[in-house]
DNA sequence: CACGAAGTGGGGAAAAGTGGGGAGAATGAG
DNA sequence: CTCATTCTCCCCACTTTTCCCCACTTCGTG
């Protein structure tokens, strides 16, 4: 289970460290790619399992083949130095826009690293938007289960 | 499995080198042939087998025909030089748009060559256009189990 | 305050990518 | 059949990128 959220230096070369909690739980295989709102994400093998059901072949849907294409375009393996790094591609780095710092956060079953802007937008949140949007999620899934 | 964009030279003998990381997974009797959308795809022995339920007979329908005649007649097997490169011929270089410059992507299950513009409307997506995506996806994938 | 663990930065060897020359096979014309 | 031209493919040399290693700083803990 991924927790925290933590604020690193990315250097000159594209690296940047991910906290040592974080690291002690991804076993080789695990893969970096884009996610929702401009961030990337981290999967571990298990997580990055449930994606691979996505597959080119001569009857794949078009949206398929396009979402496949960027998804599995934009994703590397992470390689982390022995100082528990790892390098963002200048793509993953242009699509979330980060340059200098980078903010890890752990949420819950992944690993999400966002810029300094999109994360003050996406993750701080005052009390009352807090309870709106808990209180949103709760009625859509009461609408479905019926 | 293979990840990744990356973007190579192709000199004036129409040579491209594919990627390290792919080629240390491709065995021989890899087959490069046409794709959907102008791309040219590269598939491993055991992704090409799969494609081989295409057959032609006398009980094959019309498109299916089609299909195969353009599909196998356009592959070649792929030969790589010492440095890791691969040919591609006119034919291929033609069908694809591809003159000097050429990207190369990981789709999981195979290999894509694009042109620079033609990558840049399928595979490059703003957070946005990722987003929705994905969404429809999600959605398409719901509808269906029910 | 001292020690150890975690994070940051940079230099250098090794690997990957790029471009061109030239030998040998294939093709086509005389 | 011979010769010339083209094309393919092999080899070598150069450039760029990657990644491995070392050293320093910062933070948290006892």
């Amino acid at each position: 289970m991924f927790l925290g959220t933590y604020r690193h230096a990315v250097d000159t070369k594209g690296r940047v460290a991910i906290p040592a909690r974080f690291r002690e739980q991804l076993p080789s295989g695990t893969i970096i790619s884009k996610g929702a709102e401009g961030c990337l994400q981290v999967y571990p093998p298990q997580e990055w399992g449930m994606e691979q059901g996505l597959r080119l072949g001569s009857t794949t849907p078009a949206e398929e083949r396009r979402l496949a294409r960027m998804m599995f375009g934009a994703a590397r393996e992470c390689e982390f130095d022995a100082q528990g790094r790892i390098v963002l591609s200048a793509d993953q780095r242009q699509y979330a826009a980060i340059s200098t710092v980078a903010w890890i956060v752990g949420v819950n079953n992944l690993i999400e690293i966002w810029n300094d802007d999109n994360w003050r937008h996406i993750g701080e949140a005052t009390p009352e938007e807090y309870t709106r949007i808990q209180d949103q999620v709760a009625e859509r899934r009461r609408a479905q289960s019926t």
